[in-house]
DNA sequence: CTGAAAGCGCTTACAG
DNA sequence: CTGAAAGCGCTTACAG
């Protein structure tokens, strides 16, 4: 029924080895022969079995990802530059994700042992995280996408500038006059959030925070909060665009005019951004670069290259729009 | 170094043939030489090789997924739509995209041909659909995920109500006593354009139309050339809801209020459409609901199920926000 | 209920 | 420059 290398062995009057040097330009080929045996490739249209090869191999070519969600705004910039990446070096992306709990991993795991590939890229593990750390240390070539600051020491992974990220949002409040800022940040245990904070108050020091959880109602409770308690503020630094969001809505809701009375400044940069009531000005994460580079890392270290043990850093960026002008 | 099922089989004091037995539930084996088998297969961890397995039985237990892009608003439903239901059958999704033109085109051909999954998933083929059918028709099972109108007859595919989404846009218009809408189309040769337009006038007659692109500047500049003519109109249906959010602005900018002067109505209900100002009452296009159905179908099919010949229709649904309510 | 052997479609020393 | 043979780790008739 298909085509195997035997079929074009026997049609071009040579042996399989032949043929697999031909495929693979691998050893001393004579000039007619090789050319005699790609004729009767592309005559039979022949294509090389992929679970062969990699059985033979030992190595599939293929290399896993594992997400928490696929929903999440950002999310597909990440896989698109991993896709890109991991496509242009010819190898193929297996899609995973942990939102069945226990389960999923324990699947996953299985497919990890079943070495249906060669080398693994992460985002967010969470409860994941150990079973991870343990995975690369059985062997496992893993790269970790870290956007919420919980990498390991020592792991190889990619970061963003969330310390710079957050002064960058608060040099630039400064620099239009704003002095009482409001800070509504994500879930204080995440490393990102503690040093978005941190950035930002070493350049604008305030005591003006209010713990959120990145999402729209969040954000929104927070600027009704101090609204209601009256207390002074001129402008808003939320940690994600949702929260953003949610304290454009409220200040509005209040009366409050966006930016003359308070200026408002997320972070990510996602679609939403620009179609927000004024657009938002926001702490754009390099999350597609972020992709690229996870994936390029992993594909030379597949390649014979060491892992880094220390976290690339790629840069945020300041986005201005109509929120912060 | 890796441990396979001969060192299973040798720990056990049987043959691999025991071993296969056991481990697929497949034929008789005496209960306690299972439970031994199963006792050295814990101990040593034993997992299958996926690659092996795939190479003996001929398929691989994973289906490939073409799309079109990662980064638009809805993609990201249907993708976990697709993964949650490929996953909990145990099988893996190996992801494609077609962006970089004919040179992506011809190395997934290749995957294709070099069996690397046993069926195909696609969205959205634009240049691609005849390769699409070529593969189809030559015995790779396949999946349409239709979200533009244009998939080829008697082929398997799943798609929306986009005559009745357009016609219940327009139901909820006359129900709030609109009569003289605008409509704002996409790309015109979209078999689904032509659909969502067809409802709309069937309920609510209208000679107010602007073929957009469905860009944001495509809806704000729809808006402005009506208003700069003096055209009356009282409500807006924008073919997807990143035009609406166009004409939003436009119409803010010019000092129409949403929704007392006019009514607008979107399609897709992406993420951003409850953050607009006002929030936007859209067609919800069932994005995940369509994943998971495709995968179902294509799972059936793998598994012996005659491929349904006409497409699974899914209806849309509408979701009322303030822009018009 | 169990096992020896062939086969899935490749790659890779080894020998010439 | 070329080929015969072993091997990758499984499954599956076939025989008992």
């Amino acid at each position: 029924m298909r085509v195997t290398i035997a079929d074009v062995a026997r049609q071009a009057g040579v042996s399989k080895t032949t043929v697999s040097r031909v495929i693979n330009t691998k050893g001393e080929v004579d000039g007619g022969t090789a050319a005699r045996v790609r004729a009767v490739i592309a005559r039979l249209g022949y294509v090389p079995s992929s679970g062969a090869v990699g059985l033979a191999r030992g190595s599939s070519r293929t290399v896993g990802m594992l997400v928490p969600s696929l929903t999440w705004p950002w999310m597909g910039e990440v896989l698109q530059g991993v896709v890109d990446t991991v496509e242009a070096a010819g190898y193929g992306l297996l899609l995973f994700t942990c939102n069945r709990g226990a389960e999923s991993v324990q699947r996953f795991t299985t497919q990890v042992s079943a070495r249906a590939f060669d080398g693994l890229l992460v985002v967010e593990p969470e409860n994941t995280l150990d079973t991870i750390v343990g995975l690369h240390h059985q062997g496992l070539p893993v790269v970790l996408i870290d956007d919420r600051g919980a990498h390991p020491e020592d792991f190889p992974s990619v970061v963003t500038t969330n310390f710079e990220g957050g002064a960058s949002a608060a040099r630039h409040l400064l620099a239009d006059g704003r002095t009482k800022p409001l800070v509504i940040t994500g879930p204080a245990h995440f490393g990102c959030v503690r040093e978005r904070l941190a950035g930002f108050r070493h350049v604008l020091p305030t005591d003006r925070v209010v713990v959120g959880d990145f999402t729209e109602l969040s954000g929104r409770l927070a600027v009704e909060k101090l609204l209601h308690a009256r207390v002074e503020f001129d402008a808003v630094f939320a940690h994600n665009d949702i929260s953003a969001a949610g304290a454009l809505r409220a200040l509005r809701a209040a009366g409050r005019s966006v930016p003359d009375d308070i200026a408002v400044v997320g972070f990510d940069n996602i679609p939403m951004a620009r179609h927000t009531e004024p657009p938002l000005t926001t702490v754009r994460q390099p999350a597609r670069e972020m992709g690229e580079t996870a994936a390029r890392m992993l594909l030379e270290h597949l390649g014979g290259a060491a892992a880094p043990d220390e976290p690339v850093v790629l840069p945020t960026e300041l986005v201005v729009r109509q929120s912060a002008p």
